[in-house]
DNA sequence: ACATTGACCGGTT
DNA sequence: AAACCGGCCAATG
């Protein structure tokens, strides 16, 4: 089944576009969310390709492990800065951080604060 | 048309 | 946790 580049880039950035602060997703998930699970290589390359608009959150996608992306310092400010939590690794805390897209959204909607 | 290359993924050592 | 492996699929040479 063909792909339309265009459209898949409009969808990936719709995606990203929705991520709370303090949340990442990884690649295969973004590529589930828009019906093209077996396209997540195909969402990386949208993002290496992203001459896009600045305001773009793509900082908040990283690969299913929490691994940050290669060739791209700066990253990990970017998301410490707004509270993201990594692991002694060097890999995002996914447990935490990981957005829950399947879940209501308003933070904590369980948490008692 | 064929081979290589990834901002990938999930399971298995 | 990390390394390895097989699968994946559009782009690129």
């Amino acid at each position: 089944m063909r792909v339309d580049y265009e459209a898949f880039r409009r969808e990936v950035m719709s995606v990203i576009a929705a991520i709370p602060r303090g949340k990442v997703v990884s690649y295969g998930q973004i590529a589930f969310l828009i019906g093209r699970p077996r396209n997540s290589r195909l969402v990386g390359r949208v993002l290496r390709t992203a001459s896009d608009g600045p305001h773009m959150p793509c900082h908040r996608v990283v690969n299913s492990a929490g691994r940050l992306a290669p060739h791209w310092p700066g990253q990990r400010q970017l998301l410490e800065a707004e509270g993201v939590l990594f692991k002694p690794n060097g890999h995002v805390d996914m447990k935490q951080c990981g957005w829950r897209f399947m879940e209501i959204d308003s933070d904590d909607f369980f948490s008692h604060a």
